[in-house]
DNA sequence: AATATTGTTCAGCA
DNA sequence: GTGCTGAACAATAT
């Protein structure tokens, strides 16, 4: 589930494994995901350059190459990242491969081919193209700027905290959470939120995200208290107990606890 | 064997 | 313009 914690642990991962060494060739096993340009051309852009560093803008992973252009990865719903160099650690599902001079290998995981890979010259370029919003961890994504960029819109939380185009970076797993710590009905419509709530949903987002982040975003280490590990099963609330129950929103499943999320803002 | 996932995009509609 | 719904995309686990 590639929602923001889980690009910055690919970032940091990225970052710890594959900086700084000569490509000597990518291997495209599926052409699907390439968006713009062809394997030939992916390879051409890349051989024999080095990735210098790397941003990440909501789902987006930006990998700087040192003659100047941008990698672009999305992990879509089942992307993921394995560096290795035995052939015995190869991973399933590894649709492009990125082969370095010391003989070890960045393997772009993706099972159900749903992502997307590309080469831009800035990554502004892409978040234009894609028209997305600030990224919410950002430093300068203060609740100044939350609250004035939900003023006047219509809808549920849920789906505005999902919109990309308005802010990048939660998903549907996040936007749960969020709400389950906030305490607030994720139908919730945005205009019946009072300023002290939405203070308190923006809070629980920075609360959530860092947490995630530092916790390598793997659901079974967060805190007792977090939906996010059981929100698949028939487990009860971890806060107070009783059912957890399942809706629809924005039409993807949404987790809530109608004893702690109460519909009210 | 049908169904639910996960994110993005787009058409159609209120 | 805004937002919702449903479909499409792929492939797997249950």
């Amino acid at each position: 589930m590639p929602e923001l914690p889980d690009v910055q642990v690919l970032k940091q991962y990225l970052d710890a494994t594959s900086l700084h060494q000569q490509i000597e060739t990518v291997e495209v096993h599926s052409q699907q995901m390439l968006e713009g340009l062809d394997a030939q051309q992916l390879r051409d852009r890349l051989q024999d350059r080095a990735f210098a560093g790397t941003r990440r803008h909501g789902k987006y992973l930006f990998v700087e190459l040192d003659g100047g252009d941008w990698l672009v990865l999305h992990f879509g719903m089942t992307g993921d990242l394995k560096y290795y160099k035995n052939v015995d650690k190869e991973p399933e599902y590894d649709q492009i491969l990125f082969r370095f001079a010391n003989g070890y290998q960045l393997a772009y995981i993706m099972p159900r081919k749903l992502g997307e890979v590309r080469v831009v010259d800035q990554p502004e370029t892409l978040i234009e193209e894609k028209e997305l919003g600030p990224d919410v961890l950002a430093d300068d994504f203060d609740f100044q700027t939350f609250r004035q960029i939900l003023e006047g819109r219509r809808g549920m939380i849920k789906s505005r905290l999902m919109d990309q185009h308005i802010m990048a970076g939660i998903g549907n797993v996040y936007s749960d959470e969020i709400l389950f710590q906030a305490g607030v009905y994720p139908r919730t419509h945005v205009k019946d939120l009072d300023t002290d709530t939405l203070g308190q949903v923006f809070d629980c987002m920075k609360e959530v995200l860092h947490v995630a982040i530092e916790h390598r975003a793997e659901p079974e280490e967060f805190p007792d208290d977090y939906l996010t590990q059981y929100r698949h099963s028939d487990h009860d609330c971890p806060k107070c107990g009783g059912p957890i129950e399942r809706i629809e929103v924005a039409g993807r499943a949404g987790y809530f606890c109608p004893r702690c999320q109460k519909k009210e803002g």
